[in-house]
RNA sequence: GCCCGGAUGGCGGAAUCGGUAGACGCGGGGGCCUCAAAAGCCCCUGUCCUUAUGGGCAUGCGGGUUCGAGUCCCGCUCCGGGCACCA
């Protein structure tokens, strides 16, 4: 494709000029208002993916648009290099993680720079850098001594194969793991755990003042999953009612289980244990016990999506195989009656108490067990009219509910409560979906967690002055096998801190989303030597005023870091700061191809050197403000390539305009200019309130298309006016002065270089305020008023922007085609919107 | 399965508060320039009926609310994201 400029030349000369220049650097005691603009920082997988450009071109746009509002924008970048990626290169290759990782983060930083994307690089963070290992250590030790971190038990997939702990990722959907392809087991290990529970009503409190898409705030709620119900006490008894005792023959034996729906206990016609819960084994009786032995190695076998969905492929045969009778029976509180115990899958241990009452009538999952196992369905709420359904689990009056009859839901839930409450059997619970973050992971790559076990002391934690601990480079990475830490021949072994006895160090380390959930207050002061930043500095630049990653972040690493924020200030590390850290969310959509995420795994990537090389940066980028609107999904097709060409062909449209026009034979005019000049200054204003708006309500493709709507109407001016009395030389180089400043923070290089040959060496257009517009210029002397008969449009006509309400609709009746639209009706009704619309509606 | 989104011309999309559906671009067609081509410039381009003027249909499907629905409500279909060890 032949340019009207040369692309590559224009480009570096203008990303050396910013490094040099530190134009982007920001430091604390800036006067200038501070802002803080943040991309998601990349786990660095290789040369930038379109996913990245679209995240840091829609990141630079603001950081660019924001300085030249004059505000010191923080824009840092940093890398989230800690991952399993690398680990399964080194089992596969043999190279060493760091090497691995060290390359991946040069090509990618490479390809980032190439971008013209600006940062503040005297911040960048590597999170396997040793400096940010240690103060991820601090602040594990400080959660440790807060009792934010603490110990128990989970279960991790287990590949007997590769005697290794899998990452679901690597377990298929038939329960094999993909490198062996031997089954997938469940084992339990003693494991590290974060107290997030303790903060979830406060992270769900938080979300209400954030300007967050409501999406993801809805999202974040629903994973919290606050609900209010009660727990309560089932007695477990004989198929006759005799009460069954504790095994050491104390009290009678109860089966605690936890229901938000406390109005229905009166159609409990069953109750169910998860398969792993501890009293299974006591209530199972002999003649059931192969059945429930079967059902509960199935279930361990299963992931929790498998057993909630029913796609557990090793339960075929429908929920019917998915849960036994316990051969035990507990007795309904409401009627006394015995019902069957089950153990089914449905039903997990890390929710509520583990069991629950099961009420067929208001509850889909126990209406479709109980059809499958032919258990008894009673109504207590009364369906409206017409339903046909299975459960209903609307609002109704109660039915076969002793005292609760006659009650709506809402106060039957009140008084069933109240009752079993009367009776010391249950009590008022609040219940969260979230449970608390297992950080342990059984891998290499990833920060070392700072204790060591001691036979004597037990947990111990390292002494802050010893960090960071760093695992060794000289250990083996082969295909299966246990951590490398755990079989490195002396690195477990060491003595214990406290009592100096013999002790062993922990060998797992840290989730990656620890790691990324505080980076960004290490951007605030990357050179914090004696704690992870100084809380001063950080209040200065936090809260982020604006962040944008991918949508597929909602949740998890959303919540972490607002989670970490809150728990830095409460163990001392982060005096003073707000407890939310970013105030406006941004969550751009993603590049799919043939209808499937973009990804290395899937081999589907385009690399972005393949356009910066050839059409370039600046037609790259526009192309991404352009293709849709910044949250949608973007579709990578074969016409894409088009699309992308035709960015460039706009910015060879645009050099030329602004630089070749003017120098070529023409017409001048100065002095007062005439209509089509104050047209075309009247288009130049609306031109930065369009952009200044879709910028501020993220519309940039709206923003670049009237932009090119800008540029074709100036090259109709210069053609028209070519043709008259010569173009106004002032309305023409305020028109392409102001497109140029609005298109700065789109489209960097061809806009610096286009500003300084027109203003002259060492001019920088994104020193430049941006542009402000007269409100006066923008406001419309006439405009297109709809007429419409019964709805249906019938005329336009051309009025005054300030018509009253009496001559719009004068205007309207006077119209012909609306006289022959009425025929001999008369408008029974005038609806009129002046001055855009006036609907006539007959009688 | 559960939670959260999405669907508009041949294609990407626009329509910001319920008021002109299709801005802008890609593709396609025609023309100018040229010995020719490339590049550039100009015009046309939802669909059907119609010589034209004009009219009908049309925003995934089926209903509803409204003077008026791409936009609001109810019920579906299909596609995508998340589901706690991919990041």
């Amino acid at each position: 494709m032949k340019r009207a400029y040369e692309v590559q030349e224009v480009e570096r000369k203008w990303q050396r000029v910013w490094a040099e220049e530190g134009t982007y650097e920001v430091d604390a005691d800036d006067p200038r208002p501070s802002a803080y603009v943040l991309c998601m920082y990349p786990y660095p997988s290789g040369a930038a993916h379109q996913g990245h450009v679209r995240n840091y071109t829609f990141g630079d746009l603001l950081v660019r648009h924001r300085t030249m509002q004059g505000y010191a924008v923080l824009s840092p970048f940093g890398f989230d290099s800690f991952g399993l990626p690398a680990e399964n290169a080194a089992i596969r290759t043999g190279e060493h993680p760091r090497s691995f990782t060290d390359a991946r983060i040069a090509e990618l930083k490479a390809s980032v720079l190439s971008l013209g994307a600006v940062y503040d690089w005297r911040r960048e963070v590597r999170s396997h850098d040793p400096s940010y290992i240690r103060w991820n250590q601090v602040i594990f030790l400080r959660f440790l001594r807060h009792g934010l971190a603490y110990r128990d038990s989970a279960p991790v997939n287990w590949c007997p194969g590769c005697q290794t702990v899998l990452a679901n990722e690597q377990v298929l959907a038939d329960g094999t793991c993909e490198r062996s392809g031997d089954l997938v087991e469940k084992r339990d290990l003693e494991q590290w755990f974060f107290r997030i529970t303790a903060y979830a009503e406060e992270l769900l409190a938080g979300l209400e003042d954030l300007q967050w898409p409501e999406r993801v705030k809805t999202m974040q709620r629903n994973w919290i999953g606050r609900s209010e119900g009660v727990e309560f006490d089932l007695r477990v008894v004989l198929a006759d009612g005799t009460p069954v005792m504790e095994p050491d023959g104390g009290a009678p034996l109860a089966l605690s289980v936890f229901t938000t729906r406390p109005d229905t206990i009166f159609g409990m016609t069953y109750a169910v244990m998860a398969p792993e819960h501890p009293l299974v084994e006591i209530l199972t009786t002999p003649d059931q016990a192969a059945l429930v032995a079967d059902l509960r190695a199935r279930a361990e076998a299963a992931s929790d999506i498998e057993r909630l969905s029913g796609t557990d492929p090793s339960a075929s045969g429908g929920l019917a195989k998915r849960g036994a009778f316990t051969g035990s029976y507990v007795e309904n509180p409401f009627t006394s009656k015995a019902v069957p115990l089950y153990v089914a899958d449905y039903v997990l241990m890390g929710y509520g108490t583990g069991a629950i009452m099961a009420v067929p009538a208001e509850d889909e999952r126990d209406f479709a067990f109980a059809e499958a196992h032919g258990l008894p369905v009673v109504r207590t709420t009364q369906p409206p009219d017409g339903f046909e359904g299975g459960a209903w689990t609307g609002d109704g009056l109660k039915v076969n509910s002793g005292f609760l009859d006659g009650l709506d839901v809402t106060a039957a839930k009140q008084r069933a409560r109240e009752w079993l409450e009367e009776r010391g059997i249950g009590r008022a619970t609040v219940n969260y979906r979230l449970r608390d973050w297992l950080v342990s992971r059984q891998r290499y790559w990833g920060c070392p967690i700072p204790v060591v076990h001691c036979l004597a002391c037990g947990v111990v934690p390292l002494p802050e002055e010893e960090l960071p601990l760093l695992a060794p480079d000289d250990v083996e990475f082969l295909p299966g096998g246990e951590s490398p830490l755990a079989r490195h021949p002396t690195f477990a072994v060491t003595q214990c801190p406290s009592c100096g006895g013999p002790a062993r160090r922990d060998t797992d380390t840290m989730d990656t989303f620890v790691d990324s959930s505080w980076y960004f207050l290490r951007f605030c002061d990357p050179w914090s030597s004696d704690r992870p930043f100084d809380p001063e500095v950080a209040r200065h630049f936090m809260p982020v005023d604006q962040y944008i990653g991918g949508i597929e972040h909602a949740i998890m690493h959303l919540l972490y870091a607002r989670f970490f924020t809150r728990a830095l200030i409460d163990v001392g590390l982060a005096d003073g700061l707000g407890r939310e850290p970013f105030t406006s969310l941004f969550t751009q959509g993603m590049i799919r191809m043939d209808g499937s995420k973009m990804s290395k795994t899937k081999g589907n990537l385009i690399a972005p050197a393949t356009y910066v090389d050839t059409v370039g940066a600046d037609a790259l980028r526009l192309f991404h403000l352009f293709v849709g609107p910044p949250a949608d999904d973007v579709d990578w097709t074969s016409q894409t390539d088009e699309v992308i060409e035709g960015c460039g062909r706009f910015l060879d449209r645009f050099w030329r305009l602004a630089l070749e026009m003017p120098s070529e034979q023409r017409q001048w005019r100065t002095g007062d200019p005439d209509d089509a000049d104050l047209d075309l200054e009247r288009a130049t204003h609306r031109l930065v309130a369009k952009v200044s708006d879709d910028i501020d309500r993220w519309s940039f493709n709206t923003a670049v298309a009237a932009c090119m709507e800008h540029l074709n109407a100036l090259q109709r001016y210069l053609r028209e006016s070519d043709a008259g009395a010569g173009p106004h030389r002032g309305a023409y180089d305020g028109a392409i002065d102001v497109l140029n400043l609005v298109m700065a923070p789109m489209v960097p290089h061809v806009t610096a270089e286009v500003w300084e040959r027109r203003h002259g060496p060492g001019s920088r257009v994104h020193a430049e305020p941006w542009p402000a517009y007269d409100p006066e210029m923008v406001r419309e002397e006439r405009v297109t008023m709809v007429v419409q008969v019964a709805g249906r449009l019938r005329d336009r006509i051309d009025v005054d922007a300030d018509i009253s309400e009496a001559e719009a609709v004068s205007l309207a009746l006077a119209s012909p085609r609306v006289s022959e639209a009425l025929g001999d009706r008369q408008p029974a009704r005038v609806i009129a919107k002046v001055p855009r619309l006036v609907n006539l509606v007959p009688g």
